[in-house]
DNA sequence: CAGTGGTCTAGACCACCTC
DNA sequence: AGGTGGTCTAGACCACTGA
């Protein structure tokens, strides 16, 4: 595959049109992971093929990888190889799970489905998923336990037209996560979300769910997720109890 | 300087007793930064010079240089030099705020020191801040305005060793961030922080500092700030209001 | 052993900033 | 014009993996 090395200065913009080689590579290889030429979990050809492939040299397909692995959509394995993150490695992608144990204690953290049901897309909901208001959406109210605690509530909103076959069989059958679920079934592929948190009265539905008392003070999480090209894909509501849990988050 | 490209092969540790040549130039970057040979906010050398300073090549010091601006301790400007971050630039250094204001409208924050006294560190509070029990902490109060707002309302325990002499005085005539005065006041560059994050009801003292009623659900913050070394260097309670602000966090 | 990613080098050239 | 960081190359060698 040959590549454009002078970019055709813009008339609108003439000095910012500058996009080194690499750049370029990464979106190549986005755009490859995109259409799915390679899937979640296998390994990519190796620096030297891609170099070749692209018509560059190895250190500029490296430095493109660089680039791709610290977004998390690839991994690297020294010996072995670079391959595409996925959900379903519970190493490198449990990373959308912020809720730990206080004492600190790794427990199994287990997935209560709970409902799923269509409805149209409110002005909200349409709005952080980039949907038209009555679009079709799919909810589901699912419940997070960490160990035997309930510590999660969640109402999670789906765009009609990516999940259109969820249903509670499907939402039963999974094994693992909500995300793992959407890759391997649906092509779904979260990369990045983007969180709100507040402080709340528990409500008496959330309050039965997570058993705690009505009026009792929840954390609530709302998410963005989105995939490729900055694409939302759910909205999402989640109502934390953090008597024994926390929300963990590092800075710097 | 001279460098030491084989690694004594440690007899206990055989095969995993390697380190790149760039990892220990990071150590020596890392270690002038630590004893103040480059201030918080100048330009280091260029690269070319580390090179020689280091005996090695001038790609090796870009890898170094690299990985401590992804640590957030370097900034690099293009044409202009690397520079030591601080947190007295706010482009750089305001990252350890995570409250925002729902409309998304930016609005001055504002820090307002309510007391500052002397204390004998508890259990706890000694084991977050790695002291003795008993050991002399100093205890700051202060407010934080968002707008017109009370957003949050702080308790900050600070080793008594680093901040000997902290007093309200100084406090009031710090024109901006904590972190910003830890820094040029008292030599403590806080590097990065872990937060933990609860939900809690309003007791007595925060719903008055935070003008909510008692009992009403607040977002309750408490961070480990680190220094060089994974030092800790702070430990903090604080109380926030989420009423008109929430805490926003990005995920991936 | 061969294949992969990881390190290191030396040198050329480019983009950006300042004087 | 001269300095800085930023890109790109080609090649050598090292560390890790697995057959």
């Amino acid at each position: 595959m040959l590549h454009i090395k002078i970019m055709s200065p813009s008339t609108t913009t003439p000095a910012l049109a500058f996009r080194p080689l690499y750049k370029q590579v990464v979106g190549l290889i986005t755009r490859s992971l995109e259409i799915g030429e390679w899937k979640p979990g296998v390994a990519l050809p190796s620096e030297a093929e891609l170099a070749v492939r692209y018509g560059v040299s190895q250190g500029t397909v490296r430095k493109a990888i660089d680039e791709l692995v610290s977004a998390n959509l690839l991994i690297r394995r020294q010996g072995k190889g670079t391959f595409v993150a996925t959900h379903s490695d519970p190493d490198s992608f449990a990373r959308f799970l912020c809720l730990a144990p206080n004492d600190g204690e790794p427990r199994p953290v287990s997935n209560v489905p709970l409902a799923c049901w269509r409805a149209k897309a409110g002005a909200d909901v349409a709005r952080h998923l980039g949907l038209e208001p009555g679009a079709l959406v799919i909810i589901v109210r699912r419940l997070l336990r960490i160990g035997e605690d309930p510590a999660a509530f969640d109402e999670i909103y789906l765009p009609g037209g990516l999940f259109s076959e969820l249903t509670m069989d499907v939402l039963n059958s999974a094994e693992s996560s909500l995300y793992s679920l959407f890759e391997s079934r649906f092509g779904v592929r979260a990369i990045r979300a983007n969180e709100r948190l507040r402080a709340v009265s528990a409500d008496k539905v959330s309050a039965e769910a997570l058993q705690v008392a009505e009026g009792a003070p929840l954390l609530l999480a709302e998410r963005v997720t989105f995939t490729y090209g900055d694409k939302p894909v759910e909205w999402r509501r989640g109502f934390y109890s953090t008597r024994n849990c926390h929300y963990h988050n590092e800075l710097g």
